[in-house]
DNA sequence: AGACATGTTGCTCA
DNA sequence: ATGAGCAACATGTC
């Protein structure tokens, strides 16, 4: 399920139930695989009776941040809990007498609620880091769509390097794109006009421009459409999404295009299904 | 039954 | 050495 917008829709659910409190019991599901960085008992430890104090996201990964003071039985905590959703993963908050279900991996509870991570695919991973200092994979995450460090500059170099490669992939690299999936990419090229197998060297400077603008406009509208603005949060992933945006109609058996009111393409591109809009994104010698 | 799924990674080959 | 393409991962749904 999740790129940019899913991830911070999901930090966000954790945050506003439970930002300030403290964790009084540890739920790991046997998943050694999502567990892969971070040893589930040695997780459990540190987890249990720290405060959840802040969060982040960026890209397709959220970052949660927990303290605890040192007691006479145990050492103090400064950790950092990163979570990648992977393509099924699911962050919730249900009642505190939760019972965690088969796909519930970690489940955090506090007085109130339990915050529950599910992932039946197990694509996600889970990691854990002490410091004061967030981990360097965290810090090495490319600059965010919509940050002032993502320059039309960058992009027309990194297209460069690609040049033999389908815009569409090249979309989906996330040293550059961070948080850009499959569905942001085919929303990100039908505004551009550009066609998804155009190799990314044969873009005009103009396209280049265009498509560095819809980056930046899918990134700004999808996080203020799923993930809401300030405090406030959607009832539910995907239920604001408008009509207008390609969305609501690319998977759809014979979708149409809300521009053109015509058939929708499909098929398979950077190893991706991939959906777009013949007439306006035409592909070019 | 079989195709397919909003993602990464690790491998081969050019 | 760098980049391109593809299978693999594991499970659920249509």
């Amino acid at each position: 399920m999740p790129e940019l917008a899913e991830a911070e829709f999901f930090r966000k659910r954790w945050h506003f139930a439970a930002v300030n409190t403290r964790i009084l019991r540890v739920h790991t599901h046997d998943a050694k695989k999502l567990f892969r960085t971070a040893p589930a008992p040695a997780l459990r430890a540190a987890l249990t009776g720290s405060k959840f104090v802040s969060s982040t996201a960026a890209a397709k990964q959220i970052l949660f941040r927990f303290k605890r003071a040192a007691t006479k039985s145990a050492p103090a905590i400064d950790g950092w809990l990163g979570i990648h959703l992977g393509m099924s993963g699911d962050l919730s908050v249900a009642p505190p007498d939760h019972a965690p279900r088969k796909h519930d991996h970690l489940v955090l509870y506090t007085a109130a609620h339990a915050l529950v991570f599910a992932d039946p695919r197990m694509f996600g991973r889970i990691q854990f880091h002490l410091g004061a200092q967030p981990p360097t994979w965290w810090s090495k995450i490319a600059p965010a769509l919509i940050s002032s460090e993502f320059t039309a500059t960058a992009v027309a170099a990194f297209l460069k390097r690609r040049a033999r490669t389908s815009i569409k992939a090249v979309l989906l690299m996330q040293e550059r794109f961070p948080g850009v999936g499959n569905w942001m990419a085919d929303e990100i090229l039908w505004r551009a006009a550009i066609h998804p197998a155009q190799p990314a060297g044969s873009l005009r400077p103009a396209e280049i421009k265009t498509l560095w603008r819809e980056c930046r406009a899918v990134a700004r509208l999808a996080l203020a459409t799923i993930a809401g603005r300030g405090d406030h949060l959607p009832p539910d992933l995907n239920v604001a999404i408008p009509d207008s945006w390609l969305f609501n109609h690319r998977w759809q058996n014979h979708g149409f295009c809300p521009k053109t009111k015509k058939p929708l393409a499909r098929a398979e591109i950077g190893g991706r299904t991939t959906c777009w809009s013949p007439a306006p994104q035409k592909l070019s010698p």
